[in-house]
DNA sequence: GCATGATCATGC
DNA sequence: GCATGATCATGC
């Protein structure tokens, strides 16, 4: 069978395997030993729904060549989970892992020749439905989706991904393998594949050893193509119809770059808005998205990169004055999680930072420029320390007296509420109004003028 | 002037 | 109703 497909063929098979699940596909005397498989392995064996589908989904022998599943079309295949969450919504349970990042070698290739592209030029996504109380062989096939990374160089998102790609090999041939985060890159993330901090591999330019890493689709990005594939996506792309794709670093440069130096008042007679009325409080943010061409916080490519956009204020001697927030914390959840699964983790090497910055000008206020930014993993060590200590304080009744900003060079903890009564439980200080980690201003501050 | 606590404002 | 971005208010 292996090799007889067109991609055309995939395309229809594929279709046809909507709402399907393995125990529709798989024939009746094949049921059996598949169920005692999973008696034995459980239903948590990486990679064994992959493996059924490849086999009675698509009628693929299973075998580990490096050449792509399908080998006449080029085509490799993936099959990722979704989950519902409590509310209803379905999202990508995980992000979807490639091939391990090989240091040495990989510094010697370029886009066009690397074994990545080689491997997954044409890539086509199955989404399945896991689902934590179902067995494995009910879990239905929701969408797909073909990615064609070699000659689909007009959709953005390829764009992105090469840019992304680059960007990753850019660090590894600078020596900087053991600085690298997922957060620093759009859509195609380099993800920690080390168990523990001594999981590691040499690289070419530096002695440092550095974390195992492979090449990964991000989470939120999956997460936008599942919305999209079941129409349920409410966001507004950069991106315009009819005009070449961009990356993200291209848009801001064209629609923010070329309004800076301008001010808050030209600004708005530039956009038509009527500044005699007062000032909302998240005027600014209003004029950046107005710039964007966009009319709400709901950003395609943003989101896709699990990218915040944040619109700050410099003093005119160049301060920044505000500390910036993460999501509230609850009490009673941080006191039982690992560092590495806490949010504020997660928050910091997962999630990245445009800021668009203005400051203070003569009675005015001016557009100055804008810059991307993720937390530096040489910092990690430190927002840990504060983690734990706030994990600590919690846990022996002083919910009360948490990290202040004096108490470290990077985050503390502040409220974020609505008001004073605007409470969560602790375990042993009874109801405290909602906090959460803030990055203080002044680390920001310095790591923007590095 | 800054730390700290508190709240406003908006959009989902 | 709530999460989140953004900023205000007070007191040392």
């Amino acid at each position: 069978m292996r090799g007889s497909y067109s991609k055309q063929d995939v395309l229809v098979r594929s279709q046809s395997l909507i709402n399907q699940t393995l125990r529709n596909l798989i024939p009746e005397e094949g049921l059996d030993g598949i169920e005692q498989q999973i008696s034995i392995y459980g239903t948590n064996r990486k990679g064994f729904w992959g493996d059924l589908i490849e086999k009675y989904g698509y009628g693929l022998e299973n075998d580990n060549l490096a050449s792509a599943d399908f080998h006449e079309a080029g085509i490799e295949l993936k099959s990722t989970p979704l989950i519902k969450n409590k509310s209803g919504a379905i999202r990508a349970k995980e992000r979807l892992v490639f091939s391990m990042i090989n240091y040495m070698t990989v510094v010697d290739e370029t886009w066009e020749t690397s074994s990545f592209l080689e491997k997954n030029r044409l890539l086509l996504i199955l989404f399945y439905l896991y689902s934590k109380e179902a067995n494995l062989l009910d879990y239905p096939i929701k969408h797909f989706k073909l990615l064609d990374l070699l000659s689909d160089l007009s959709e953005s998102d390829v764009l992105q991904i090469i840019d992304d790609w680059n960007h990753i090999v850019k660090r590894i041939r600078a020596g900087e393998a053991h600085l690298l985060s997922e957060g620093e890159t759009a859509y195609l993330g380099a993800a920690t594949k080390a168990r523990d901090s001594n999981d590691t591999r040499p690289q070419p330019n530096s002695p440092v050893p550095a974390k195992k890493r492979a090449f990964s689709l991000k989470q939120s990005y999956l997460n936008v193509l599942v919305q999209q594939l079941s129409g349920k996506d409410t966001s507004e792309s950069l991106n315009k119809q009819n005009e070449p794709a961009k990356t993200i670093r291209q848009l801001f440069e064209e629609k923010i770059g070329a309004l800076v130096g301008k001010n808050e008042e030209e600004l708005a007679t530039l956009f038509e808005i009527d500044i005699k009325m007062k000032k909302p409080k998240n005027f600014r943010r209003l004029l950046v998205n107005i710039a964007l061409g966009v009319r709400s916080n709901k950003i395609t490519e943003l989101i896709k990169a699990n990218m915040t956009l944040k619109v700050i204020k410099l003093e005119e001697s160049g301060k920044l004055a505000e500390s910036i927030s993460f999501p509230v914390f609850k009490y009673m959840d941080i006191i039982h999680q690992r560092w590495e699964e806490s949010g504020f983790y997660k928050a910091l090497t997962e999630r990245s930072f445009v800021f668009v910055i203005f400051r203070k000008q003569e009675g005015t206020i001016v557009l100055e420029s804008f810059r991307f930014w993720s937390f530096p993993a040489e910092d990690l060590e430190e927002a840990e320390r504060v983690w734990r200590l706030t994990v600590e304080r919690i846990k022996t009744g002083q919910a009360d007296d948490l990290p202040k900003i004096r108490d470290s060079r990077i985050a503390h903890v502040r409220p974020h509420a609505r008001n004073a009564s605007d409470t969560l439980t602790t375990p042993l200080n009874g109801e405290q109004v909602k906090k959460c980690f803030w990055l203080n201003a002044k680390y920001i501050e310095k790591s923007l003028n590095k």
